[in-house]
DNA sequence: AACTATTTATAAGA
DNA sequence: TTCTTATAAATAGTT
């Protein structure tokens, strides 16, 4: 586009065409990124270099979620969450998933610090990068959270069935000592607990 | 790029907000087809609207092959054939944790990069980046979790008590059994549990 | 949508 | 690779 109109077609010279390559594709990244911050879009952009290597980009998020949103944008088949059974490996499945997106964005933020100081990554990344951080944060309190209030609620349920049962193990030797006569036996199960806890 | 230059932020008007949208995005899916055309790459666009429309672009193929062509590229794990759950499950878990730990090394990684040793890294960001990593660690060590893993650990306190004080009145009843020979009684704690949970 | 005045992107050269 | 620079393209604001 410059110092002399370009055809539309596969540049022969394999030094042009990798010089090319590489500037257009950071012309191309760069526009998707405007592009995503200006207009508030959602964009992915992934590139395969001639020899195969990977070059992507995912704004607002990871790629996973982008490709995600894409299938489920055209009808994707393929989230079909089997039975009840399944359920807890499908879960666990989409944590390990999450969790690898986070690292790869992670990755590539500390590539960015590194690489050539912040000079590399603009204001909007390190922006996009706290957010992330953010989101983060929040999903790991949740979970945790869920898993204790589960524990918290299996426990009390536990506790029922144990007072339940004692209250009628006292009263089968309430029953029998009515008959036998035997020593007094603690009134309740209170008292019961109390005996037992200071063995 | 024309008459003015442009605020790499979120443009506020909905009507420029559009326009522009429209305008660079078709610039965006030209770029690209350049890109692979002249470079002889295969690349892929996905965009989103702030509305959730999607507008999509696949060179070379379809985008499916290309996103598949992207899970092998980056390791992907979205193609487990269905089977042996409880082993899957399994090794879900423990890749779970090991990712975790990962995270929390990279999360480390961020940290010491911002302490010391790169000093180019001298904007605000950086503070802000730190003060978000802080306050997270604040938060889950938040009173909230240390009062329920208190709680937790008070239950479990009961849970033993309570099958204490269920053994100590199961052997009290065997005792007075052994005396008066009544009809049998259930064998273990265990199965008293189940006999009063059913009621 | 069309029209420009400008800003960007970039091809070629170094 | 990276820088420079002349020029082609893209596009912001306007009509």
């Amino acid at each position: 586009m410059a110092r002399g109109k370009v055809q539309m077609k596969r540049i022969e010279n394999p030094v042009h065409r990798q010089v090319t390559f590489c500037k257009r594709r950071a012309g191309l990244l760069k526009k998707a990124k405007e592009l995503s911050v200006l207009c508030d879009a959602e964009i992915g952009v992934l590139i395969f270099s001639a020899h195969g290597k990977l070059y992507d980009l995912a704004t607002k998020g990871t790629m996973q979620g982008l490709i995600e949103r894409y299938m489920k944008s055209t009808g994707g088949t393929d989230q079909l969450p089997q039975q009840a059974g399944e359920q807890q490996l499908q879960e666990s499945k989409e944590e390990t998933c999450m969790l690898r997106s986070e690292i790869e964005f992670l990755q590539k933020g500390l590539r960015n610090m590194s690489g050539g100081g912040f000079g590399t990554m603009t204001v909007d990344e390190l922006h996009m990068l706290e957010k992330h951080l953010e989101i983060w944060i929040y999903q790991i309190r949740s979970a945790k959270m869920d898993i204790m209030c589960r524990e918290i609620q299996s426990l009390k349920n536990k506790e029922g069935i144990l007072n339940a049962a004692n209250k009628y193990l006292h009263d089968k030797i309430d029953e029998q000592h009515g008959i036998t006569n035997f020593a007094p036996f603690a009134a309740n199960p209170l008292t019961i607990l109390n005996e037992i806890y200071q063995l």
